[in-house]
DNA sequence: CTGAAAGCGCTAACAG
DNA sequence: CTGTTAGCGCTTTCAG
């Protein structure tokens, strides 16, 4: 098939107008629904839509009523379904009220997240969702020139540049300790990935020691695998830090695609859980429930933090932060 | 806190030519650097824009140069890691081109894509990208007259409106089919998802059946559960398949995610695989990589489907249509 | 209830 | 190499 795809003309709204026998600013009127205009006058001008076919043009709306529908995501990864989930749950809320999301990915890299966030304001949106508290100088300039409405997501625990919608990460880190503590494990070790670049991850992980020491207990050994979370790297986290301390009672992993890793090396080693060996997750994958033992771990509302953060950018609220807090799973592997 | 959040005044370029004491086309040039002007002009304009903190304003850059940066997205779902990763490989590439990954999710919806797609049409996008070749009359029909680039993506059995990029979910199912009979399964079933909805799934079933029925074989039995696939549906499917048709060697599934199901629900059962019951999946997900028994599965190129459909339409390609094809690993649960 | 006209901020000829 | 001048397609006063 050959087709030509060159800008073909398109239909504007004067010829709409015309189409109609009415003036420009009254088809706007009858297309934004917006202002007033008789039935009859209506009826004509989206007969001459329909006939013409015409689809208005945002970009030039946009520019002409200085108020942009954009909304602006930048995520540090797509990688596992973290993002997706929160993504997910802000597309529902903004297709429902003619809003559009726009994306880029960082890769966790807080310079990428400044270009790509200098980009996005380029595109003038309404308003610019990032992940978390820890953004360099330039983002957060940037952010705050802009005019435009921020929300920081997945973290509570910081100052908010406008909005924030997520839950404590650090709390979860200490819950997350306190439960292992009252279940009676005293030899506890930790795998994780990068905690520089994942600063939630390393919010946990702080909140987890914290507890531990308040239990009178620390921390017997760690892993702390380069790169991105994973389930293999999980796997292979908790085969190395195995090799090093045979005697751990209990592993934290930095969140439930390395947990499940630690989980699978069990299972192939034939290392019995929980009465061997503990594993404790976080975010609460669906996955997690339907393993041959259901994964403990830590619920967080990712699409529901999605949700409430476009409805927040919708109604144009007050700046505010928003805990969703998150749920303790018991599950059966600690 | 408290911040203003009226439209800030922003600069504009008009302001940055009269600070940098040149013309407004001038400054366009240099910031586009496009066009020739001497360094020394470059020089000041440059100075100007950081001085002022100007950020330009794509909206009107595109709306007058009538040729727009924005890539649109209407993705199925955002619920398994399937179409992350096409999102994520496209977004590489995009950025890299000074391109804007635009999203929404049309949840299985025919006619929710075509009211997704009329409305990014709004915005005016160098092109759309939609999963696969199943769309309404109206999707069609007004994605052509849009003029702008169509590429459909994860599927290459049928005719592209205009670019597509992917493999062969027939061709997937057949040799998955292929598979299981060399090894010397007979009593094959199927555990599925909502083959209506999903038709890319739909075309993996019908290959594997047609193969099947070349090898003298028929499947034995079927499970289709309603709704979205999960490893949870998997795992369901696979209880009430195995409660109906006990005597099964081998079980294919609608994806990984259906196919992990399965594989759990035998862990938990003690069903030893494969001699017991041999279990096939679809995707290639990384986490199949690291079960205890790797999962026999067809890896299929998401991130690249993404990276190539991006490409094409940043290098504006003629139509084509880009077989990536795809990858069975034998695994051991086959 | 409706139309005319003035932009929104930028790019793209077109002269110089 | 650079400035001037028209728009891009729409929204928004402002009169009628």
């Amino acid at each position: 098939m050959t087709v030509e795809f060159k800008h073909q003309t398109t239909v504007t709204l004067a010829e709409v107008a015309e189409a109609a026998g009415v003036g420009e600013s009254t088809v706007s009127r009858v297309l934004r629904n917006h202002g007033s205009f008789s039935d009859k006058t209506r009826e004509r001008v989206m007969a001459a839509v329909e006939r013409l076919g015409y689809v208005p043009n945002r970009i030039a709306g946009t520019l002409a009523s200085n108020g942009s529908r954009l909304v602006a995501f930048v995520v540090p990864s797509l990688s596992n379904i973290v993002f997706p989930d929160v993504l997910r749950g802000a597309s529902t809320i903004l297709e429902e009220n003619r809003y559009q999301a726009v994306f880029s990915v960082s890769d966790y890299d807080p310079h990428k997240e400044e270009a790509l966030t200098a980009a996005m304001l380029a595109w003038r949106p309404a308003a610019v969702m990032v992940a978390g508290y820890e953004h360099t100088d330039g983002t957060i300039k940037r952010l705050r020139a802009s005019g435009c409405r921020i929300v920081e997501l997945l973290d509570v625990d910081g100052d908010a540049l406008d909005m924030a919608v997520g839950f404590s990460n650090r709390a979860a880190g200490r819950q997350s300790a306190a439960f292992l503590l009252k279940r009676g494990y005293r030899r506890i070790g930790y795998v994780g990935h990068d905690l520089n670049r994942d600063t939630r991850a390393g919010k946990r992980f702080s909140g987890f020691c914290e507890a531990l020491a308040a239990g009178d207990a620390t921390l017997a050994d760690r892993e702390i695998l380069a790169g991105a979370s994973s389930v293999e790297n999980g796997r292979l986290g908790l085969e190395q830090l195995l090799a090093r301390s045979a005697d751990l009672d209990a592993v934290y992993f930095s969140n439930d695609d390395m947990a499940l890793g630690g989980y699978f090396h069990c299972l192939a080693r034939g290392i019995s859980i929980p009465s061997q060996l503990a594993i404790f997750g976080y975010n609460g994958l669906d996955i997690g429930r339907v393993t041959p033992q259901p994964l403990s771990t830590i619920r967080t509302p990712r699409v529901e933090t999605g949700k409430v953060a476009a409805q927040l950018v919708v109604n144009n609220s007050p700046s505010q932060v928003v805990d969703l807090g998150f749920e303790l799973i018991e599950g059966a592997t600690a």
